[in-house]
DNA sequence: GTCACTGCAAACATTTTGCATGCTA
DNA sequence: TAGCATGCAAAATGTTTGCAGTGAC
């Protein structure tokens, strides 16, 4: 965590030059409004023709999400997977056992988190959720 | 992902024996009602005087999520976080830019979190969420 | 005494970084 | 042409696994 002070660190990862690749990236990732992973990613364009290094793929992510233009969160397999804002999303209903998962929609939701984020002065919120538990199936199973 | 059909796999691993070490890792993770990553866990228990092997944490770890005992996600930075199960929880507020956290509580969130859940017939449902804004200090900044 | 659990270290997977080159502006 | 972005490969980080020894039952 390290809450640094960041003095004067500019942080400047502005991109200047618009490349081919980094349109790729983007554009890949616009395609789907779920959460890719990194590699997925980089398989999806080198099986699309496009060449693309890996690290670029990952530098490409990185700059988006420091743009704001992307959002960032974990797999549970710990890869990093991103998606593109203003995207409609949806959450996840996952079960523990049997891994089923269930997309849920929540406007509930959605505005308690904006509203909770401008109580706190927070601007330009997002957010992710993930809900767990135990399916019908398994629970008849046990 | 691979939905694995899993016919008939036992999920064989139920703790027989109770060691110190295993104790030592369920009493460290009870201590706190917040997220721990592993490392922090076997550093604290380090700290604290036990000796424990960085692998005998992992696996108690596992343990204990596969038991249901614990939770477990994976932080920003991509390492693996756990947190007991049943202790009042709360969600963070996290600057983009800065780093800062604030900590909220959301009971339209659990209750919302517990329909949906029913209403899709998952049992025993726990569920993570985070947000992510700009806070007022760095808003004026910009 | 048996066998599960532990601990070390090596294996693994994912992500980051250094450096020479290509390409955009 | 100048300088940023790319690509490759090596390094770093976090997690899992194999195997021999220890301790719980």
């Amino acid at each position: 965590m390290t809450a640094d002070t960041d003095t004067s660190t500019p942080k400047r990862t502005v991109r200047e030059r618009s490349t081919r690749q980094f349109q790729a990236v983007r554009d890949e990732l616009s395609q789907s409004p779920d959460f890719r992973t990194a590699q997925e990613i980089h398989a999806s364009l080198r099986a699309a023709g496009a060449s693309v290094g890996l690290a670029t793929v990952y530098r490409a992510l990185q700059t988006l999400v420091e743009a704001g233009t992307a959002d960032l969160l974990r797999s549970a397999a710990g890869e990093a997977a991103y998606r593109m804002c203003g995207t409609s999303h949806h959450h996840h209903l996952v079960c523990r056992s049997c891994g089923k998962t269930v997309e849920v929609q929540g406007p509930a939701v959605e505005t308690w988190a904006d509203d909770m984020a401008t109580r706190h002065g927070f601007n330009d919120v997002s957010h992710t959720l993930e809900l767990f538990g135990v399916c019908s199936d398994c629970q008849a199973r046990a």
